[in-house]
DNA sequence: CCAGTTATAGTCAAATGGATTATAACTGGA
DNA sequence: TCCAGTTATAATCCATTTGACTATAACTGG
């Protein structure tokens, strides 16, 4: 950064030495009977990943290897997330940097027999609070809230007051205001920020006495879950993505109750029948499934078409206001 | 995060002394009298850039660092845009790697007195096609739509030849679809893949005969800027970031005129009025602006409390169908 | 003073989207 | 066999949003 001259050339020449370790890790999704779940490796709560390699044709490719390698489980849909510097590793004789690239990808749980040393856990086990289906959990009412205003009020000037109970009342819809799923991310941060929670491996061990009942992950994994979810609750209204979690063939209720899973919140049956039969999304596959436990449904199958036909429009999903 | 035991660590070990450098690229956005602009530096049309090094705070600050240093301008607003390896450079004496972190960057071009080495270009001089103001431009209507089709055409087999069509068809409006100005980077994809643009320094430097005129950036930064391009048009309809690119004070016309430099589409007036005030995103300074050509205009400024109140939702502009 | 230009306000119909009701078709137990 | 419980499917209603248009106001320059 420091030389003389104008162009970037001649800057890049005189720091050329300047190397860093590249990690790629993978937030991988599935819905089981209507639980959303990660993928997740070892006994601690800890995300497939693995260093950036030379023998890895692309970067994505290198997260398949990995993630195969770790789980036995083939990917299908992927999409970059973030990319992030790591605090500084303390290298062997020198200061090391490294940098993750953070992945969201798609599958199905059955799509491969997956190894002893990995297993699917539902996201709200570590996001309980993210979890509106039956409306606003215990743990939010009871806990979350009081503890966020408690921590709101205790910042030393008015300022910082005012600006900590506006950021609480946005994130969880206090006030009058709507609850917003896709503020995961946002949400995640004020607790954290607030000292609520608490990850493995993390320099502040300071036991608090008063953390929200929670999973936590390892490093900053948790982190990088919930940039996942908010993009994929993001995502789902606007892309057909949702299809990459479902069988080959399904009722409208499975598909609704597989977005209501990922949006954390229901949605009206009607009118979410009526958008996915507008948009032909779907088409029928001339059977029927009984096991409704009422009147049997029809089966419908993704129509691959849309792919093509519509690129970024369509795929709106309702997901009811409350 | 180096251990034994539990498979990711142990791979992770094995690989250890893969190490890549890593770039750092801006696309710096500005709106000059109604032109989207893009910063450049150099003779060659180049977009700020330089190596991620052991003295940057973070991957943000770096950026910054390399873009005031190659062009005397501060960045206000930052995103990131796509991480991306890429082809394997031929290093000193082994392979190296290297991947490419890129950045979306709001500024106004007033912000500082610009260096001699760096300039603002309309977007529009590398993207002929993308400025649909007047409706689709000549070279769209005369050159791309035909050499697309015919490249089309050209295909060898009947699936490929219908895929391509298809393609063009979405990506450009044809067959009674609507343009969506969001498809930047689709359209230009197509047209890279069409053989029909070609880049300075790239591999395949056979002068082709029938090229599309626009002009071409070093290596893949036409390609960022497309994907900055879209990623901005998107982003406009349900973030507030336009006024990142608007001076203190503006008129609600030059706030259009702003938006539709950035869709490269015309807005209904009366419309985006609506939008703007019900969404309460600006206030009046009670002040007016006499160089109309008109009747004086009321000035407003950007109301920043907006950004606690709705971190997601609203700012939604209206941008007319066609 | 008049033609040209822009600002601002108001109207109207079509489309969208949330909520509700009604009826159909199955299961399992009384 | 009938009835309660459950889910599927169809249809309707109404408020809001949104695209398109019209009318009037206020300035400029010739």
């Amino acid at each position: 950064m420091d030389d003389q001259e104008t162009g970037a050339s001649k800057d890049r020449a005189a720091v050329t030495g300047d190397e860093v370790k590249v990690d790629l890790i993978a937030f991988v999704v599935a819905v089981n009977d209507g639980e959303p779940c990660v993928l997740t490796i070892g006994q601690a709560d800890t995300l497939p990943s693995g260093p950036f390699a030379l023998e890895h044709r692309s970067l994505q490719s290198g997260l398949r290897g990995w993630v195969e390698q770790q789980t036995g489980h083939p990917l299908g849909y992927i999409e970059q997330l973030y990319t992030f510097a790591d605090r500084d590793r303390v290298g062997a004789e020198r200061r090391q940097r490294a940098i993750s690239i953070s992945y969201l990808a798609l599958t199905r749980k059955e799509q491969a027999a997956s190894s002893p040393n990995c297993g699917w856990r539902s996201w709200y086990e570590y996001f309980p609070w993210e979890d509106h289906r039956s409306g606003a959990p215990p743990v939010e009412l009871n806990v979350l809230r009081p503890r966020l205003i408690e921590w709101a009020d205790g910042a030393g000037d008015a300022a910082t007051r005012r600006e900590r109970r506006q950021r609480t009342a946005t994130a969880f819809g206090l006030d009058g205001r709507h609850w917003n799923e896709e503020l995961t991310l946002q949400r995640y941060e004020l607790i954290y920020e607030a000292g609520l929670v608490q990850e493995a491996g993390s320099g502040r061990d300071t036991t608090r006495a008063s953390l929200v009942p929670s999973k936590s992950m390892v490093a900053d994994h948790r982190r990088i879950v919930a940039t996942g979810i908010a993009r994929l609750r993001s995502k789902i209204k606007y892309r057909p993505v949702v299809f990459e979690l479902m069988p080959q063939s399904f009722t409208l209720l499975q598909l609704q109750r597989t977005v209501e899973a990922l949006a954390g919140r229901l949605i009206n049956k009607p009118n979410f029948r009526r958008l996915i039969e507008q948009q032909e999304l779907v088409e029928e596959t001339g059977e029927t499934s009984v096991d409704t436990g009422g009147r049997p449904a029809r089966l419908y199958r993704f129509r691959h078409a849309v792919l093509d036909e519509t690129p970024i429009v369509g795929t709106k999903l309702p997901v009811a206001r409350g």
